[in-house]
DNA sequence: CCAGACGTTGTT
DNA sequence: GTCTGG
DNA sequence: CCAGACGTTGTT
DNA sequence: GTCTGG
């Protein structure tokens, strides 16, 4: 992870959950990403804070907008390689150059439903390779979890001044090591910003790289194992971007599992 | 000093 | 832009 | 992240 | 095998 997620509550819901204080998701922003299937280069809709150009001592307005998967650093001569930058890890986030500005000053919550991890099986093959089993995690509770993010912009040198698509805005989902039980699935995960640390993750004058390294350490680890988060397997249609149903993130039955084993217990499942 | 990279994942 | 490697 | 393509020529 | 597209 994370390079696939869910995500198909109405923004109306989102601009609640998140306390937004504008959907801003019109005009440029319009073309947002909402699926069961949100893959990277797509756009889907992420939080984030900024201070008031015309009132920099008013309070940060909270936002929600569409923002392009793949960060692009500002330094990019194009916007190409988008594509691979669509994970920061938290271990070395303020470190990497690519990263460590938006780390600061440049945090996001990313909105998701469930988000996608595909068990590779030790032991069923098919066509020669690993069977490969997709599971959805999700919160116990049916409510929208933020992933942390980091956003940049990049300028767009070809486009004309008066351009205003000159800017594109691209953003990273911060990973981390998986917890116990998670780890049956990948040795990553996407760091997930409990409720409460939301407003310290989107404050963009919390701007010192020990205090967002505390942040960083005080996400919890235990959200699998304590109940907070629940996996369970999924279509592996849900491999195809094209695919958006929202079957794709029914639980499909032991029986037509190959291979996979439970993530609590390490145990095969069916056959 | 300049040149060149700048990132993560999974798989072998 | 900024860091790393040579 | 996975799925799917992976190419050039000539002709319209 | 490796790159591109979504």
């Amino acid at each position: 992870m994370c390079g696939r997620y869910a995500l198909r509550r109405d923004l109306d819901d989102l601009v609640e959950e998140f306390e937004v204080d504008e959907n801003t998701l019109t005009g440029p922003d319009a073309d947002v990403t909402l699926s069961t299937n949100v893959a990277p280069t797509t756009t889907p809709p992420v939080v984030l804070e900024r201070f008031r150009r015309d009132d920099p001592d008013a309070p940060p307005s909270r936002s929600l907008r569409a923002l392009r998967w793949g960060l692009v650093p500002s330094w990019s001569k194009d916007a190409s390689g988008a594509a691979r930058m669509v994970n920061a890890r938290a271990e070395t986030l303020l470190d990497k150059p690519a990263f460590a500005k938006a780390a600061l000053a440049r945090r996001c919550l990313v909105p998701v439903d469930a988000w996608y991890e595909w068990q590779t099986s030790a032991s069923a093959t098919e066509g020669g390779k690993p069977r490969k089993q997709p599971f959805a995690v999700a919160a116990a509770d049916s409510s929208v979890l933020s992933l942390a993010g980091v956003y940049e912009f990049w300028k767009d040198p070809a486009a004309a001044e008066d351009d205003p698509a000159r800017w594109l805005v691209s953003f990273a989902v911060v990973t981390t090591a998986a917890e116990e039980g998670l780890d049956r699935l990948h040795e990553r995960m996407p760091l997930v910003v409990p409720r409460d640390l939301r407003d310290a993750w989107l404050d963009p004058s919390l701007d010192d790289a020990e205090d967002v390294r505390s942040l960083l350490d005080a996400v919890p680890r235990d959200l699998f194992l304590g109940g907070t988060l629940t996996a369970h397997p999924v279509s592996r249609r849900v491999g195809d971007v094209r695919n958006t149903g929202a079957d794709l993130l029914d639980p499909v039955p032991p029986a037509e599992l190959d291979g996979v084993v439970d993530l609590r217990t390490g145990e095969l499942l069916g056959a």
